[in-house]
RNA sequence: GGUCGCGUAGCUCAGCUGGAUAGAGCAUCUGCCUUCUAAGCAGACGGUCACAGGUUCGAAUCCUGUCGCGAUCACCA
């Protein structure tokens, strides 16, 4: 039991032998730093059920804890706040319980049901950007995250593989290529397609504008340049399955798919299964038809299909086209009974995807809800604001997306640059130098996007944004390193018990910040929010970071206390270590 | 216009299940390298927590309204 729960039980246990009265819960609070004390009990709720003065009743209570309680040594109160003070022996013990669990912090898989994470989820016509650089890095922490906190996560996306955008691409290579190939280029496959894109765009530009010099009004010229009826008549001929044409998909996505793989493997994630919207999008039909007779739906005179959601205070919505064409809606309703299908241990699932989309997603889940399966109840939208640049928004059409290739790269470059001024890597190899800038630089942008709370919009400046100082994942990564060092230097027999090592006010603050560690993951993991763990792990290191400044620990100390600070630089190590763990940031071994 | 989100130091952000004098980093200024990495540490300066009401012993935090910014209200995905 930790601290906070076992001083609970002692501080209702005083309230009823003092007061005679039943407290509901204790507010605890970490003691602020100008008073004594390591935690406070708050006494103003208190007075819902004990009648009388704070400040009195503080020091009735406080001294009832110290005159009962071993592990409480002294106490004093300032206003209605009793600050308690916690004997030595009660850290050293915590210490010596945890100094050598590897996974500190990590809960037991739990007989639970499974969580399914969305996120990426990509179009198969462009590569990866910013935008979606915080989407899978927020997915991935998040996964990461439930599992830390003992939940099974399987970890999923849904490429959008089908429609017109990547039939623009099919048409472009055709016409305007040459039978290049990814091999043929040495282009990344998402580039090259990309590139296409790009190319279809000019084109379809170019045919507007002499439509206009023609004399038609823009709007039509935009419906009616041929490029792109001819991409529509393509998309046709996809739909019914023609052969050339769907071989042609099938190869340039195949490009795509290899492109993204690479990107993610770069950025070190990963993914246990792939949805394909051209696969579930038949089983949305499916149960829009079934929908349909148990009266979720309703058909209009067109024949379109829609949902009527204005008691629930939204509007109605369509969940199928009058020419029975499936729209986003269906593929997302097969999407999820597809996921459940195939792992039907998963109880709940977690979509991963912009806030643009707030409104889609209550739909959805809303529809879900409606068609009857218990399991929508469990849906969550990980909602997140958008990535701006300081030139304005990010628009592919007009070329100011930053590249998620580019910018690891960047990251990277920026990581070497700084390194080498400071000579740090001095003697070590190409291939470890090259491993370590890999490291620092995707640190830095981890930790730069994942510190900000997901909901709000992040201001991105990728020449300024890799900051190597303060709170930064560099100074965080520097500190494991710190640690790694003192191991290194340092030769002890570390099975000394540490039972009459007298504990120092610094180390009691660093015992006192890993002992969170625990309750840390589990909020962040209700909250589905990795932020609280950078924050963590960054006062952390900024802690150990003044005490490593006043410890000699290769001084002239006695043995016994030398060992406890080898063990504590060990352990504060391994927690900074298991807590960027979990948000996919890697730590180096030297720096 | 309806709905949703955001608004905290010059800048970038924490804090939000209500608790003590609102915290970090950057920037500016002052100290600290003969000892394990100074990519660091210690300190100073910097605030009408958008505004106005309300709830309460107590509000950056909860409620209502106003203003500002953004998103969304497609037979696009």
């Amino acid at each position: 039991m930790n601290l906070q729960d076992t001083l609970e039980l002692h501080v209702k246990a005083a309230v009823k032998t003092l007061f005679k009265a039943e407290l509901e819960s204790v507010e605890f609070q970490a003691t602020r730093k100008e008073f004594a004390g390591d935690i406070t009990v708050v006494v103003f709720p208190m007075l819902r059920v004990v009648k009388g003065n704070p400040a009195v009743i503080g020091e009735q209570v406080g001294q009832y804890l110290q005159d009962n309680v071993d592990m409480v040594k002294g106490f004093n109160v300032v206003k209605g706040f009793l600050n308690i003070e916690i004997d030595d022996s009660h850290y050293i013990n915590f210490f010596n319980a945890i100094k050598d669990k590897e996974d500190y912090g990590f809960a037991e898989l739990k007989d639970d049901k499974a969580v399914m994470v969305e996120y990426s989820s990509p179009n198969t016509n462009k590569p990866l950007h910013l935008g979606h650089v915080r989407n899978v890095l927020l997915g991935y922490s998040v996964s990461e995250i439930l599992k830390a906190s003992g939940k099974k996560v399987y970890k999923t996306q849904i490429i959008n593989d089908r429609g017109i955008h990547i039939c623009k691409s099919m048409l472009a290579w055709q016409r305007f290529g040459n039978g290049e190939t990814p091999e043929s280029t040495g282009l990344k496959g998402d580039k090259l397609v990309g590139n296409y894109y790009v190319q279809f765009d000019k084109a379809y530009k170019k045919e507007i504008s002499e439509l206009i010099s023609k004399g038609q009004p823009e709007d039509e010229a935009k419906k009616n340049a041929p490029i792109l009826l001819e991409a529509q008549d393509m998309l046709r001929k996809w739909e019914a399955g023609d052969k050339e044409v769907v071989a042609l998909w099938e190869k340039m996505n195949n490009w795509v798919y290899d492109g993204f793989e690479e990107t993610y493997k770069a950025i070190g994630v990963d993914f246990d299964k792939y949805y394909y919207e051209s696969q579930t999008y038949l089983l949305g039909k499916e149960f829009i038809a079934e929908g349909l007779k148990t009266g979720v739906f309703y058909k209009k005179d067109d024949g379109s299909v829609w949902c009527d959601l204005t008691e629930d205070g939204l509007d109605e919505k369509i969940v199928l086209r009058a020419d029975g064409t499936a729209v986003y809606m269906t593929q997302d309703i097969g999407t999820a009974i597809q996921r459940i299908k195939d792992y039907p241990d998963v109880g709940g699932m977690v979509y991963t995807v912009g806030n643009e989309q707030d409104y889609h997603f209550k739909v959805l889940f809303l529809i879900l809800k409606k068609l009857g399966f218990d399991w929508a109840k469990n849906l969550y939208h990980l909602s997140y604001g958008m990535v701006d640049l300081p030139s304005g928004k990010m628009k592919s059409r007009e070329g100011t997306v930053v590249d998620a290739d580019d910018l690891i790269q960047e990251m990277t470059d920026t990581a070497q640059q700084i390194a080498d001024e400071k000579g740090k890597l001095d003697g070590y190899s190409y291939d470890e130098k090259k491993e370590i800038y890999k490291i620092i630089g995707l640190g830095a942008l981890k930790y730069q996007i994942l510190k900000v709370d997901p909901k709000k919009r992040i201001l991105f400046d990728p020449m300024e944004s890799i900051d190597f100082n303060g709170d930064s994942g560099p100074f965080v990564q520097m500190i494991y390193v710190r640690t790694r060092a003192i191991l290194r230097k340092v030769d002890f027999d570390y099975n000394v018990p540490l039972g009459t090592v007298k504990i120092h006010e610094k180390e009691k603050e660093l015992i006192k910040h890993i002992q969170l560690f625990p309750e840390v993951i589990q909020h962040s993991a209700e909250n589905y929010n990795p932020s609280a763990i950078i924050n963590y792990a960054y006062d952390l290191a900024k802690e150990y970071s003044s005490y490593y400044q006043l410890v000699p620990i290769l001084g002239a100390d006695k043995q016994e206390e030398k060992i406890f600070r080898v063990q504590l630089s060990k352990t504060v190590g391994q927690t900074i270590k298991n807590a960027f763990s979990v948000l996919g940031i890697d730590v180096p071994e030297r720096m």
